[in-house]
DNA sequence: GCCCGCATCGTTATACTGTAACACACATCG
DNA sequence: CGATGTGTGTTACAGTATAACGATGCGGGC
């Protein structure tokens, strides 16, 4: 059953097999039986190309490569699927970058037994917009504590940090 | 000279002498040129109807509210004023709501003597739309340290959280 | 004065991002 | 069987942002 996306190595022009891609949506599997949600086939497929890349993906983007999938594909097509996915709290927006990207998290089967939305950190690279997931602890407090400090009531909070990565630094 | 924009109080239904945008215009005026930057009527105009308005406002709204002092006024012309005025640090951009605001520092001359890009937050609700403008020292350590820590340069951070201001909270 | 480069702005067209609305297939339940 | 709910296909549109080219105006070198 895992199996049908035999296709994907040669599709995009490289190799990925993507053994950890297959891990992640099988633990999403788990998290959305849990959840009482269903991730359908197309919701996978949205899930997989997210998941496949090591970069954040537009809603087009994601629309032309799911298109070689399923030929019918339309815009609503896309955004139905990250919208439920966001919903599970398997991927995340990026705001900056109107992209969306898996969650670092979504892996980690253990963790947060809680339905979604745990606190995160992006972190973008202007020079090759690499952008990772972080979680920290710290940060989420000192969120918190300014917002309680005026009487607001923090719900979520949108975090993403543009500089330099530690590989664009040295290169530098 | 700061007359001109007699029409102002008249023209939205409602009574905005905007006392207080008139200096914070006289400010933005001082920094530009310190700055060596033109701050021309055109741009003036965009900035004036921003601080204005007690919400964040979206390009598209902005346009329509410079149309009647500007009839001739496309897409093209309010970006360009918004960018500029972003890039001296006069306004920001909400990224959650694609709508720009006027920087709360702005009209404080003294302060930062530095050109722009102040570190700062936004408190967003959910419930009435308001959004204020923050900046907390201790967030922003927060986050310098987070990013140091994976060996990151932080530049800049986009940090937006949402949730319940103090007035809705009390109306629950 | 004249030419040139630069910044600003006008104008048109287009790209990119996201939704509304309606129809159909299917499953579940009384 | 009819009713309801969810998921998807399909068309059309709304909202956000930029590309590209032209015109103007101003300052500096010749
Ligand atoms: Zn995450
Ligand atoms: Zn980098
Ligand atoms: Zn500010
Ligand atoms: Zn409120």
């Amino acid at each position: 059953m895992a199996a049908g996306q035999g296709s994907a190595s040669g599709t995009d022009g490289q190799d990925t097999p993507a053994p950890d891609v297959a891990h992640a949506l099988a633990a999403a599997d788990a998290r959305c039986a849990r959840a009482g949600a269903q991730l359908t086939e197309l919701r996978r497929q949205v899930l997989g190309l997210v998941l496949e890349s090591d970069q954040p993906l537009g809603a087009y983007a994601l629309l032309d490569k799911l298109k070689a999938l399923r030929p019918g594909a339309a815009p609503p097509t896309v955004y139905r699927a990250l919208d439920f996915l966001l919903e599970q709290g398997l991927i995340h927006k990026v705001e900056r970058l109107n992209a969306f990207v898996g969650c670092v998290e979504a892996g980690h089967d253990h963790a947060h037994g809680h339905d979604h939305h745990h606190p995160h950190q992006f972190l973008i690279c202007r020079d090759c917009g690499t952008t990772v997931e972080i979680s920290d602890h710290a940060v989420a407090h000192a969120l918190e504590a300014a917002a309680q400090r005026v009487g607001f009531t923090a719900i979520q909070a949108t975090v993403e940090i543009e500089g330099r990565c530690a590989t664009c630094s040295a290169a530098a």
